[in-house]
RNA sequence: CGGGGCGUAGCGUAGUGGCUAGCGCGCCUGCUUUGGGAGCAGGAGAUCGGGAGUUCGAAUCUCCCCGCCCCGACCA
């Protein structure tokens, strides 16, 4: 592959343009690899579509190498096995619809799990068909509320999605397993440095998710990672550990004080540590029992009311309690809704009103290191008053504990109790074991070995393919440009000739034949109008691995290569140079 | 959907009521130049996001609409 800069289509931008924020973006616009057609929605250029096929074939290759079939769907579907699965509805705003002219539904594929299980119903029915793993490489859709990022994340983007069918549990996590250690060679192979993470909230309890995140600033996932043993979990799943309970027998009896003008945790323990001092220690943020009520709507659009409890040190971590809630949807209680409440005093709500079987009947769970025998400071479900010294298990109970409160850095790894530390990260991957969830309701069954209908479980594994392509993007990048891994790269060797010298030209010309008769793929800058200044800026934008400049060292029988992740730079006699560059390709 | 910022040539921008909307990059022509985004000269390119209004006069003021970016909400 030979591409000449004298007619390669590309415009480099000489500043940044106003509207990119990440790295990713902002160079991917710059070095005339993406165009924005619409929020969300972006064209590839020739270098850009040369590195998202790259990418591509990749993916491909891994997926083929573990044995996985490729099939392809259209991206336009039908609404009816949408409606079957209750998606029509349930995907909301986020599914694009549309209509053909006798005005029957269809809708932009944001995933395929429908397809997948139906195309497998109508071809198999045995468990000896079993198991069997499909893969498609397909645009996906989804009417993001705001996209961002560019190529990140975008309303359109190149999803591969696989999904395994199995006929037991046995067998699909023997898929799962298969996928996870394909997903490992895979981005490793694309040059990513990723992290493998627990995505599954304990308390949804069933089935292994975990996702493979890019560590890079610009991700929007926040994950945690264990100092020292090799635990990571994405925010939303981690368990929290649960601290040993506390004996109570010579606590102090629970007693209810004046506390006005305390509307904040923080004015709380201010007037706490004033009026109510404790003997070993003052009063903190973390001895104080906040008590958050919700509303929570089950997809039915029936509500029920919900109280956490939280560490007064904590928020409650809207997404994580989402997580745990799902398919509920909480929000914090409208003033309307809290009046129908009238054991609830607003800003002094206690525990002792709280739960299934007290005065309020309101279902109450607290955070799970509240646990017996820890002693607390709040409501006292009266104006202007708290208690102190309430002991859970002998003052209070809870109707159980949910992973809700904010998880900060420092916190105890659940696997080996050392500290864990925070980042964030790209979502690259998702594997996880469907179960019976699509299979049932579409009713893909098979036959086992004794002629018994049995509904096939399946695992679904994503790798988004063009946010793969920023994802690099964003780990390798540096202040001159983009820097990409080789087998990425649109090109192995960036030939630089500069210069007005028809020699210098000659010889880069003959060069480049050499190399791509080599094998390799060459970007040859032949332009004679431009100045080297340009054509160096331009090659270090554009992110070849390796820059070859012949130029004014050719009258002495040299030419530079360098490298461009690395800066360095070696002077090479041109007898050499094919040798020494094909040799530098291959390392 | 809430908060903030912004819409002037392909890109980046100046211009807060007054002459023909200015500059840089890029683009075209000519000459010069060629190891770090060259120089000189000439040139093309803008319904100033759209509409309505105020005014002798609107890129500039008012109202409505549209769009974009960022934060949040949302996002198996």
């Amino acid at each position: 592959m030979l591409l000449r800069m004298s007619s390669l289509f590309l415009r480099t931008l000489r500043e940044d343009p106003a509207d990119a924020e990440v790295p990713s973006h902002r160079l991917l616009v710059r070095a005339g690899y993406v165009r924005r057609i619409a929020p969300g929605v972006f064209s590839w250029l020739p270098l850009g579509y040369m590195v998202y096929r790259n990418v591509e074939r990749i993916v491909r290759a891994e997926m083929d190498a573990a044995g996985f079939q490729e099939v392809h769907f259209p991206a336009l579907l039908p609404r009816e096995p949408f409606e079957v699965t209750n998606r029509w509805t349930e995907y909301g705003d986020n599914l694009f619809r549309l209509q053909d002219r006798r005005k029957n539904d269809f809708l932009l594929g944001p995933t395929h799990e429908e397809m997948f299980t139906l195309m497998v119903k109508a071809e198999y029915s045995s468990y000896k068909d079993l198991p069997v793993s499909l893969y498609q490489i397909q645009t996906k859709y989804r009417d993001e509320a705001r996209p961002r990022a560019g190529i990140l994340r975008g309303r359109e983007f190149v999803m591969k999605d696989s999904y395994s069918f199995d006929i037991d549990d046995a067998g699909l996590q023997v898929s799962y397993d298969k996928h996870r250690d394909s997903y490992i060679s895979l981005f490793g192979r694309l040059g990513l440095d990723f992290v493998i993470v627990s995505a599954q909230s304990g308390a949804m309890g069933g089935s292994a998710s975990e996702e493979f995140l890019a560590p890079c600033d610009s991700g929007e996932d926040t994950y945690v990672r264990c100092s020292t043993c090799d635990y990571a979990a994405n925010v939303e799943a981690i368990i929290t550990p649960v601290p040993a309970a506390i004996p109570f027998d010579g606590a102090p009896a629970a007693h209810v004080e004046e506390t006005p003008n305390t509307p904040t945790i923080e004015s709380l323990v201010a007037h706490s540590n004033e009026y109510q001092p404790r003997g070993d220690r003052p009063w903190a943020a973390a001895d104080t029992l906040k008590n958050v009520v919700l509303t929570v709507t089950l997809p039915d659009g029936s509500t029920y009311p919900l109280v956490v409890g939280v560490p007064g040190d904590r928020e409650v971590d809207m997404k994580r309690l989402e997580a745990v809630l799902h398919p509920g949807v909480p929000v914090p209680m409208e003033e309307a809704e809290f009046v129908k409440h009238p054991a609830l005093v607003k800003g002094y709500i206690g525990p002792e009103v709280l739960g299934e079987e007290s005065a309020s009947g309101i279902r109450f769970v607290v955070d799970p290191r509240i646990v017996d025998g820890t002693r607390w400071i709040t409501g006292a479900n009266l104006p202007g008053r708290h208690v102190f010294e309430l002991v859970m298990g002998r003052d209070f109970t809870a109707d159980g504990t949910i992973e809700a409160a904010e998880v900060k850095p420092g916190d105890l790894c659940p696997a080996c109790g050392s500290a864990l530390a925070m980042a964030r990260g790209i979502e690259i991957g998702h594997i996880f074991q469907l179960g019976r969830k699509y299979a049932e309701a579409l009713d893909l069954k098979v036959l086992d070995e004794n002629g018994k209908q049995v509904t096939v479980t399946m695992g679904s594994y994503g790798v988004g393919v063009s946010r793969a392509v920023a994802a690099i993007a964003e780990q390798t990048f540096d202040e001159l440009g983009l820097v990409w891994p080789r087998e990425v790269a649109p090109a192995d060797v960036h030939l630089v000739a500069t210069g007005k010298d028809d020699a210098v030209y000659a010889h880069a010309e003959n060069l480049a034949s050499e190399l791509v008769a080599a094998g390799l793929r060459v970007i040859l800058d032949d332009r004679r109008q431009a100045s080297p200044g340009v054509k160096f800026k331009d090659s270090e934008l554009i992110g070849v691995p390796t820059i070859v400049v012949v130029g004014k060292g050719l009258v002495d029988g040299v030419l530079e290569i360098k490298d461009r992740a690395t800066g360095e730079r070696i002077e090479v006699a041109v007898g050499e140079a094919l040798d020494r560059i094909v040799s530098v390709c291959r390392a």
